[in-house]
RNA sequence: GGAGAGGUGGCAGAGCGGUUGAAUGCGCCGGAUUCGAAAUCCGGUAUGGCCUUCGGGUCAUCGGGGGUUCGAAUCCCCCCCUCUCCGCCA
């Protein structure tokens, strides 16, 4: 959520934001809204006064002169109702002003809610401006000695590569007719060494941020209230990603909602709190398995593993205090721990930092980190992928639009220090999402033979073992 | 799933229709005392919104939302959460 206050003072820069993310929201309407509530509320406000300071006078009075009644009698019982009620006259009055002010407030304040949800956090201005991920920009790129972009998979390696969709089948990784059978479409089930992998690369990346970068591990529920989808800024712009459990519908108490990532979790723990300063930077790292209804996503990506209704993921996030400097350091440091990890699994990479149009409603600033995967990408002439890079790490910087929704503040001193309370600043990105990740792992680390050698960094998470054949 | 008990300030814990935004204790901050500290004593100590001539004024908030009343932390209704016992269960 953006301020309301910053949005008052310099309404242009919203507009501007969200026309360049390509966000389309009536932000006059807002003004006008919220102009009109505050008048009412100041009307409103006074009278309130104005009856509070009446009850305080006339109360302990009219609490004698109640007493009294009932012990009185005919006419100086009268006399003494007819005293009370001059006395109620006033304040009734008000009561009826006050309700029907607040009734105004009731029906304006809907709308105006639902228009400030959607406003979107303005990019930064360093973010290069586009209307679609045509508009990336590439910052930088890596690759293990021994492979030049330049050349194809199969002038790099001497043969020509599968897809994973074909190492999946050969190598009985796999099995998706089955996974179809028992969940439908975009299921899958992992077999054998592909659950091994899958369970290495997640457990790899789990322990180097938690023993090399100094992430506090976490479990997260994955099954939420709306209120933590809101909170985090995924309502209302994601709900139609989202799975919804209507227990309401049932009967039970209220809904819920399968997160499509960690990041609902761990910046859910720590709403409606006051951090003490000298505990942050708090930094959290969960795996969790994320589930994403992919709607309106059909024909895209279809085949094989990249885009799935479930999956799992290694996700981090940084909750420090309201720093521009310190947010930006931060998320510098997250894609830091991820090249790190890439490197380590010897896969090329990009890092593309994402156009306004790109950025989605939360973010000031997204850098998206992508692998080369072979089996992606045009075709050629004998009908094979020619490869492309594939979006496998997403990294947001958000200033304080989510910490504002959840109520997140911090503190000199903490929880019972003095001074003003501030809205922390948060970030997020993926360590590792798999199997989207098996797929560069895969077909990066094929051999002539059809066998894959395992990543140095992972064999200790599956048994020694050198090569999947 | 059944039965019961509760949710009050940073924490503990009173209040159960009328200056109660809330006693008291702890914690925290400032001061006195002290060579310094502990102990003791004195004072202070919620959050958010709106208005402001920037002195301040004012409203809301005692789990959340509605209601009754001239007036609600206190009474009524719905919801959420926690705890205890029974049942079930990985």
């Amino acid at each position: 959520m953006i301020d309301l206050k910053a949005l008052r003072d310099n309404p242009e820069r919203f507009k501007t934001g969200a026309q360049l993310k390509g966000v389309t929201v009536d932000v006059d309407r807002l003004l006008q809204l919220d102009a009109s509530k505050r008048e009412l509320g100041t009307r409103a406000e006074a009278l309130r006064a104005e009856q509070k300071k009446l009850a305080k006078e006339t109360g302990p009075k009219l609490g004698q002169l109640m007493g009294k009644m009932k012990s009185a009698s005919g006419a100086e019982k009268a006399a003494l109702e007819a005293e009370v009620e001059s006395i109620k006259a006033a304040p009734a009055r008000l009561k009826d002003d006050i309700q029907k002010l607040e009734a105004e407030i009731a029906a304006i304040d809907p709308e105006l809610q639902t228009i400030l949800l959607a406003v979107p956090l303005p990019p930064d201005n360093d973010v290069p401006r586009g209307t679609s991920e045509a508009d990336n920009v590439e910052l930088r790129r890596w690759a293990p000695d021994g492979w030049d972009f330049a050349k194809s998979f199969e002038e790099n390696k001497g043969f020509a590569p599968k897809t994973h969709l074909e190492l999946c089948e050969s190598l009985g990784l796999v099995d998706f007719p089955r996974g179809v059978k028992i969940a439908g479409s975009r299921s899958y089930v992992l077999t054998g060494r592909g659950m091994q992998l899958h369970q290495a690369i997640l457990r790899f990346a789990f322990d180097t941020m938690v023993n090399e970068n100094g992430f506090t591990p976490m479990s997260v529920p994955v099954l939420v209230r709306e209120e933590s989808m809101v909170g985090t800024g995924f309502f209302p712009a994601g709900r139609d990603q989202t799975y919804h459990i209507e227990e309401s519908a049932r009967g039970g108490g209220y809904d819920m909602f399968l997160t499509g990532t960690g990041e609902v979790g761990l910046m859910g723990l720590h709403a409606d709190e006051i951090l003490d300063e000298t505990t942050l930077p708090r930094k959290y790292v969960t795996v969790s398995t994320c589930f994403r209804r992919e709607a309106g996503a059909a024909g895209k990506d279809t085949a094989g593993l990249y885009r799935i209704h479930q999956f799992d993921k290694v996700e981090q996030v940084i909750i420090d205090k309201a720093d521009e400097q310190t947010s930006r350091a931060h998320h510098q440091s997250m894609m830091g721990y991820v090249e790190g990890l890439l490197q380590k699994l010897g896969l090329p990479y990009r890092l593309l930092q994402c156009c306004t149009g790109d950025l989605g409603v939360k973010n000031a600033d997204m850098v998206d980190i992508e692998c080369w995967m072979p089996g992606r990408g045009d075709v050629n002439s004998d009908g094979r992928p020619t490869g492309a890079f594939g979006e496998t790490h997403s990294a947001s910087r958000l200033y304080d639009y989510q910490c504002r929704r959840l109520n997140m503040r911090h503190r000199e001193g903490g929880e019972a220090g003095k001074g003003a309370t501030t809205f922390c600043h948060s970030l997020n990105n993926t360590v590792a999402a798999s199997p989207r990740i098996l797929i560069p792992i895969l077909e990066m680390h094929q051999n002539a033979d059809g066998s894959v050698t395992v990543p140095e960094a992972l064999r200790g998470y599956m048994g020694s073992l050198e090569v999947i054949a």
